[in-house]
DNA sequence: TGCCTGTAGTAAAGCGCTTAACTCTTCGTC
DNA sequence: GACGAAGAGTTAAGCGCTTTACTACAGGCA
């Protein structure tokens, strides 16, 4: 009497609804929702009724109905600025481990490209369709934050702004990072030591969170140490560590010990140093800090290097945008996480001569 | 008199709906939908006097329940098994460039994680949440193809299954790719050819269909050319690289020329042949196949390579579901495009004496 | 017997939006 | 001046699902 439309079943386009299934099980629509969700309790016969029924039409909820009845798409954008930056093998594994998290909790992460336009952000977070939001590559002063802040959609950042009162966020720990690589460095009797850190763009430099923050550890660190430091930059790629390499040799040649926050150019500034003639480890002692093992093999010798946290990262991020879904009033989730020391060959003690 | 309980507009947690607009302004709601969405012929003071209505109270439209009124989300699923596989670079161009043409031709492209089930390719769009599906990393005998084959979701694959009936797809064009490389390295007088190229994992070797057609193709070029050749395999990491570097220098000496289908393992190739005291490009030359020049460029000297069309197929693959989904009964889109050679360092004529 | 309680299931009101069908006006035309 | 067409809006029926009442019925207890 009611729906008609399209009750042959089957084919013919579109899938089985719960209506379908309702009728087929001789049960009211509603029954069908609760053995679906198992929010109510079902009578142990009709629920073998109803499930026998979802069987037989390949039944599968449609999440957008789902969706608009509970005011929940249950989905998480990941937002990375893809256009800008390389994704590294880092940001794979963070991916990954905040994906897996995701669907543990029962939510969707999916990585939404998105240019660095902070409208863009608006135009994803207004129209309702993502529960939540993770922002990676964060600026110390980002424009996205800000128009996040002033939506009503959850959201939780990979890195940190300058401020972060009021925000949730989970970040490496580049303050102890930085400490621990240059105390493991100390301890092979390295004292000249020199940071090369990556560009990220041009201007926007001192405004890459991972970049400032490494730096004033560096040089912080160095200064209560009494070490002779110096601090280089080069894009993130290996032809600019080439570069960097040459002219780190022929300004600062009493350098042994080198902390290189730019995994792209990682490869390229061991190779630049190889090719004017320095043999790594033996004459310069590289870290490459934040990369990830297999990048760091690329070079030759493979890098020892700090590795970054990723799968913490992607799984502390996704719990705490959840949280901020699911908890709006717990108190903010805010988490800082160090790199860890892995072995490679590109440390030795340093030479006792000079 | 209808819909009370929630007409304190601003704040207050849900944002403003269509039915508020059309209140303030006056008109029903659904000329205000004409409105938003231009799909019906508005008088210019009422279209205002709506545009007013949203403004003031920043509406923006709901995507849920406009997907579920369309029966369409406009959104296309990228899937990509980053769970197995690393995200080369050549990958985040692929996919920067899907995400700008999906956005162009009014989709939204997302990259969405799932593990290589096909019950979790079901389970993705059995539940409407997608309107299409381009699949990544397709195998020759992929069960994810027959699970979408078998669903009613359009979708398309960047690259090729075995059989490719019925199958929309976007591949590179290998055979094309590996008689070009071979060509110029013939021309610069090599005849004593070598093919390393990626394991990707173990058993599934054989059924990955860059590496099988690569193969074949090498086959039957250096044969049809009268060359000597060797196919080598390796995982895809530098160490594998240096590894079977020195298993290629050992047992065929004679090999000048070198086509590695791997890229995360060439640098490693190229740094394990140079340990053994063989000169690249001197006395070795080598060819990076459907690598990103970024990558090529970790290797010490760089890599000359024949590129990978990341742009395009992108492009092109986001096209042929975009087509698939809104002109089902359009003849298959099936697409083959060719690596570009793209000059390096590694590689030289090869040495006269021998 | 009557009342209360608990359990299984149903009816129906949305969620926010789209769209086909319909109602009024207002013109243009013969 | 009457009729039809075109233009501008409105009504209302969904899209597929969730969820809050509410009904029915059985059992327990006095």
């Amino acid at each position: 009497m009611k729906d008609c439309k399209r009750s042959h079943t089957g084919k013919g386009g579109s899938v089985a609804t719960m209506h379908e299934v309702a009728q087929r099980a001789g049960v009211s629509i509603a029954t069908v929702s609760f053995v679906v969700n198992d929010s109510k309790p079902v009578a142990p016969a009709t629920r073998a009724r109803v499930e026998a029924a979802m069987k037989e039409l390949g039944y599968h909820r449609n999440s957008v109905g789902r969706a608009l009845a509970r005011g929940r798409t249950y989905i998480i954008a990941l937002l990375y600025p893809a256009l800008q930056h390389s994704f590294s093998r880092t940001a794979v594994r963070f991916f990954t481990s905040a994906a897996a998290q995701a669907r543990e909790r029962g939510y969707n992460l999916v990585l939404w490209p998105i240019s660095n336009e902070a409208e863009q952000v608006t135009e994803l977070t207004s129209t309702g369709l993502v529960d939540g939001v993770l922002l990676m590559e964060v600026q110390l002063d980002d424009s996205r934050v800000g128009e996040l802040e002033r939506g009503k959609t959850p959201f939780a950042l990979i890195g940190r702004t300058q401020d972060t009162a009021g925000i949730a966020f989970v970040d490496i720990d580049f303050e102890t990072t930085i400490e621990s690589a240059i105390d493991h460095l100390m301890k092979l009797g390295h004292t000249n030591f020199a940071l090369v850190d990556g560009g990220y763009g041009s201007d926007a430099l001192s405004g890459y969170g991972p970049v400032a923050r490494s730096r004033s550890a560096f040089g912080e660190v160095t200064t209560q140490r009494g070490l002779s430091s110096v601090m280089l930059t080069c894009d993130e790629n290996p032809d600019a560590g080439r570069e960097i390499a040459a002219e780190l040799v022929a300004d600062h040649a009493e350098t042994t010990a080198v902390l290189v926050m730019n995994e792209l150019a990682a490869p390229g500034i061991v190779a630049g140093v190889k090719n004017v003639g320095i043999a790594i480890p033996d004459d310069m002692s590289i870290i490459s800090v934040g990369s990830s093992a297999d990048m760091a093999s690329m070079a030759d010798p493979q890098l020892t290097l700090m590795t970054s946290p990723s799968t913490e990262l992607g799984r502390s991020g996704v719990d705490a945008v959840i949280d901020r879904i699911e908890n709006p009033l717990n108190p903010l989730p805010q988490a800082l996480i160090p790199c860890t020391f892995t072995a490679g060959r590109s440390v030795a003690r340093v030479r006792s001569s000079s």
